[in-house]
DNA sequence: CCTAATTTTGCACAAAAGTGCCAATATTTA
DNA sequence: TAAATATTGGCACTTTTGTGCAAAATTAGG
C-alpha cells in the first residue's frame, strides 16, 4: 500500500467521520466518485487507519453475554459488572435493582406476572424509582416459607410489585413444602388456588430465582425440608433448585415425595412463558445456575460477571 | 447523565460502530425504536462515548489547506507535506509529481490544458506512470526561453504531455519576451499565433508556474530581460511574476515596455479558466505567490507544507 | 511492447440512516 | 401531586450509503 494513498484514505476517514462530511461532499470535494469514497472508508477501517474506541464499555462483559446467550439458546441475558471487595449483600442489591430494572423495562400494561422465590428477587421492588402504571396482575410461583421467614414471603414480593405497578396481586396462603401429597393436592385443587393455577397457564412473565447446593445455609425456605427429604435430596445429589423444585447436575428433576409435597408452577410450564427470566449470582450457585439453563427451561438470565465466569468455565470442561 | 444509560448508549455505539450491526438490528436486539438508535449513536458521538480516530492522518496539513483555500476563495488546494533536511532538488520533484497526478485526475477527453514556464513544471509529466488516453490538446501560455536554455522549452512540456495524454500539442515559436512591441504585436497577430490565441480563450486548464524576485537567480527565462527591464522592475518594487508577466506586493501587475513586449497569455484571461493552478514552491517564493493569490486570477494552488505555512504567516500581518 | 489477470471505477438499484412531526411516556420540578 | 420538561415511539419521507455487475484501468507476465 502506497504512501499516499493511505494519505487519501486518511484525508476522507478525516473528513467523513470527524468533520462529519457527506460522502457525496467527499466526492465532490476531491473529485472522487462517491461509490469509490464508500469502499474507501470500507478499506479505511480495515487497514486500521480508521479507529473506532468505545468508552464507557466493557468488550469482556458483552463477549460474555453473547457466548452464554449462544450457549443456551437464552433470548435475553443481562450480566452486571463485579466489582472486587464489594460485600455480598451490596452484590445482591446491585443484581436486585437491574432486575428490577430490567421488569421495568418489558412489562406490559395487562401481563400477568409471576414471581418465586429467591433471595435477590426479595429486593427488587424496593428499588424502582419512578412508578409505571399498569393493570398487570402479580402472581406467586410458590408457596411461602416456614412461619419464622414471614417477612420474606412471596406474597410480600407480589403485594409490593402490585403497590408498583399499580395491578393486582394474589396471594398464596400456604407454605412451599406440605406435609403430605394429600394435603399439597387438597390445596392445589381447592377452589381458592385454581384462580393462580389459571394465571401460571398464562404467564407473560416470570421471574425465578435459582437455589445453590443444600449446604448453603443462606435459604429462606428450606427448613421447611424435613430430615428425610435432606437425606434423599443428597443421595440423589441434588445440585440445587428452582421454584423449590430440586434438580441434579444432569438437569434430572428430582422427582418423589418431596416434590409430590411441593407447592409450586411446575418447571416445565416455564418454558412456555415469553420472559421466563432466571435471577441469580454466586459461585457457588454457578454450577446449579448452568444445569438449569441447560434444561432449557429460562429464555432469560440475570447474573453478575463473576458467576457468569465461573459458568462458562464449568461448562467448557 | 445516569450511568446505565451510558453504559446502554456504549452497547448500541459498540454494536453499531465494532460489530458492524445496522440500526435496525441493534433495535430488534434491543427492543428500541429504530429511530431511537439513530439518536443514541448521535448522542453517544456527542457525549464523547465514542471516539474515532484516525491514524496517519496530518490534522495540521489539512487545517492549513482549509485556512489557505478560505483565505484566498480557492476552489481547490493541495499542500503535500515537507520533510526536514530535504534537498530543493527532491522537493520540487516531489511538487511535480503531485502537480501531474493532480492533473491526470482531473483531464477530461477533450480538455484544452495550458502550461506556462515554471521551474516545477517542466519536471511534470516525465513522472507519470501510466498512460491516460484522451484527446486534450495542450498549448503553452507564454513563449519560450533564450535558445541557451532550450532544452526547457515550453514546447517540451507540451509535447511530453501530448504524448503521455494521447492528444495533440500546439508550439510557440518565439521567445516570451521580445526586443520590441512592434515585433511581439506581429508574432501575436500572425495568422500561425490565432490558432494559440484561440485556445487561450477556450482553456480548461492552466498550469502555471509562479516566480520570486529578481534575486532569485533560478529562472529559466529572465536572461531575456533587458538591463533595463531590471532596472525599472526593481523600482517598481516586482515581487515575483506568473506567466512572464511582473507584479508587486499589492498584486499590482507592472504594465510598461516589458509587458508589451512579452508574449504570454494575459493574466486576467486565467479568471475565466475553469482550473488555474498554480505550481509553486519556496520560502522566497512565499510572498510572490501570496500576492498573486490575492489578485483571484488562480482557483487552485499545488504547493508544500513550508511554503504554505509562510503563506500563512505573512498575510496574518 | 503487447496480452491476460487483477483491480478499480461508474452506474443503477437496494438497503440503511436521518429528519420532522406529533402523540404518548417518562422524569423532574415546584 | 400536578404541572412542566424531556424522552421515546411511531410514521412518512428524504437523504445517504452499500452492492452487484459491467466497463475501464492498472498491473503482471511473457
Amino acid at each position: 500500500m502506497n504512501n499516499d494513498k493511505k494519505r487519501l484514505l486518511a484525508k476522507v476517514a478525516y473528513l467523513y467521520f470527524i468533520e462529519d462530511y457527506t460522502q457525496a461532499e467527499i466526492s465532490k470535494e476531491l473529485n472522487i466518485y462517491r461509490t469509490t469514497i464508500s469502499r474507501m472508508l470500507k478499506q479505511a477501517k480495515d487497514l486500521g487507519i480508521v479507529s473506532i474506541k468505545i468508552n464507557d464499555f466493557d468488550t469482556d462483559l458483552f463477549d460474555l453475554e453473547m457466548t452464554l446467550k449462544e450457549k443456551f439458546q437464552l433470548k435475553n441475558i443481562l450480566i452486571i459488572p463485579s466489582y472486587p471487595k464489594e460485600s455480598n449483600k451490596s452484590k445482591d442489591q446491585r443484581l436486585s435493582l437491574a432486575a428490577a430494572l430490567y421488569l421495568k423495562r418489558i412489562i406490559k400494561p395487562k401481563d400477568i406476572v409471576g414471581f418465586a422465590w429467591g433471595s435477590v428477587l426479595v429486593g427488587m421492588i424496593g428499588q424502582l424509582q419512578n412508578p409505571v402504571k399498569t393493570e398487570a396482575t402479580f402472581v406467586p410461583l410458590v408457596g411461602g416459607p416456614s412461619p419464622s421467614n414471614s417477612q420474606y414471603h412471596v406474597n410480600g414480593i407480589v403485594y409490593d410489585a402490585a403497590r408498583q405497578f399499580g395491578g393486582k396481586s394474589l396471594f398464596v396462603d400456604a407454605a412451599a413444602v406440605q406435609e403430605s401429597k394429600y394435603i399439597r393436592d387438597g390445596i392445589i385443587n381447592s377452589q381458592y388456588f385454581s384462580d393462580i393455577r389459571r394465571l401460571w397457564a398464562h404467564l407473560d412473565i416470570a421471574f425465578v430465582g435459582i437455589g445453590g447446593p443444600l449446604t448453603n445455609s443462606a435459604s429462606r425456605w428450606r427448613d421447611l425440608l424435613t430430615d428425610e427429604d435432606r437425606v434423599l435430596l443428597r443421595e440423589r445429589q441434588a445440585i440445587g433448585d428452582c421454584c423449590c423444585t430440586f434438580f441434579d447436575r444432569h438437569g434430572k428433576i428430582l422427582t418423589g415425595s418431596l416434590l409430590d409435597r411441593t407447592i409450586a408452577v411446575p418447571l416445565d410450564n416455564l418454558r412456555q412463558v415469553p420472559n421466563a427470566i432466571g435471577v441469580a449470582r454466586s459461585l457457588t450457585k454457578a454450577p446449579s445456575i448452568k444445569a438449569l439453563l441447560a434444561m432449557g427451561i429460562l429464555n432469560t438470565l440475570i447474573t453478575d460477571e463473576e458467576t457468569a465466569t465461573r459458568i462458562l468455565e464449568i461448562s467448557s470442561k
